[in-house]
DNA sequence: CTCATAGTTGGGCGATCGCCCAGGGCGAAC
DNA sequence: GTTCGCCCTGGGCGATCGCCCAACTATGAG
């Protein structure tokens, strides 16, 4: 088939994962029709089983995408950083967009909470967190930082949950969480 | 009316609101309807809106009753502990029960989600929140800790957090995150 | 006993759901 | 110029949705 045509499908298809990326957040994953994404995208309701097998196949991709994405420009917001206290001011900063309200915030917790109901989804989204707390477990044990491994757990959940309380709790910025979490970093030499 | 007829009523409410909190944990908020609700309630469909005003009135009170219970629960945990390395051990440990897959757990974090798109739901459990966020700060000041409103603040949120991953890394126990986040706990005299 | 009232029943309303599919458009291959 | 194959259209399928309501039961008040 044509160049054209072939392009034009691919764009089609990505509108789709885009407008699904925004309507998980706005709607809820489970409250996201085929028709509603049509129209977000700007295309024809058939098209969406046309491009994709079934909806949640579509919801899935949109998710794991974003997801694999965030977890690449952390990885090279670790490359960046130099000490401890610094990677964590970075990381809490670069948070700051995100209220817990925005669509990414939204969509992230919405796919952890899809994850416990589909054993796909589970697998793709806990290789993708493993993956990224292997990744700061490796930065934190080469900064000297005791217990890497669990360390870089907790820190991860405890910056999930911060985004998820921002939610409602918009004076949760990162200026007031930074000096207390900063607690969480505990060099060797150091004793909790 | 009569005792008996007013006794059933009300515990056919409540069967309803007991349904509510396991379909919102199992399907979603969104996913949850009133065929369905009724069906594990035991009762007629009509049921549902003959004693509540809408499906969302059912699922808000729902979750905001056993938001508080559980706000109860903590409240009475912080009373009984001395130390706050003892009160976060005892925090842990009772939450060592929730899975992140077990019912309570994702009641939490599915209402957090809706709250983001409900003005009345967001209100009562913004209140909720605010209410335990102040309960834990008043106790960690008593008890020594240093700016005892923002470490209340992130360490209900890094708890919410490791809830969320551990939906996904059940190796993320209590004996594996209470050394961590004890770091978070800083007395007057100590520097972070 | 009669009436009023609260609780209950089960089906019906229009809307929307995921998914499907017959058929049209259209550039590439020959 | 004909054929092929991919992209796309839009409506239809049965199921399910939230909500409603006329009719029925049961029980305390008069």
């Amino acid at each position: 088939m044509a160049r054209t045509a072939a392009e034009r499908g691919r764009e089609v298809r990505q509108q789709l994962v885009g407008a699904a990326r925004e309507l998980i957040a706005e709607r809820g994953w489970s409250a996201v029709s085929t028709r509603m994404l049509a129209e977000r995208a700007g295309v024809a309701p058939g098209l969406v089983h046309y491009h994709f097998a079934s909806l949640p196949a579509l919801l899935t991709e949109a998710a794991i995408g974003a997801m694999r994405s965030a977890v690449e420009e952390i990885g090279q917001l670790l490359d960046q950083a130099g000490t401890p206290a610094q990677m964590l001011d970075r990381m809490l900063t670069a948070l700051e967009v995100h209220t817990g309200r925005d669509p990414l915030s939204l969509l992230f917790t919405e796919t952890y909470l899809a994850a416990t109901r589909d054993d796909d989804l589970r697998a793709a989204v806990s290789g993708i967190v493993v993956d990224l707390r292997d990744r700061l477990a490796r930065w934190l044990g080469g900064h000297g930082i005791s217990e890497p491994e669990r360390t870089a757990a907790v820190l991860a959940a405890a910056i999930d949950g911060v985004v998820l309380h921002r939610a409602l709790q918009p004076d949760l910025t990162a200026r007031t969480v930074a000096p207390i979490l900063r607690g969480i970093l505990r060099t060797e030499g150091e004793r909790g």
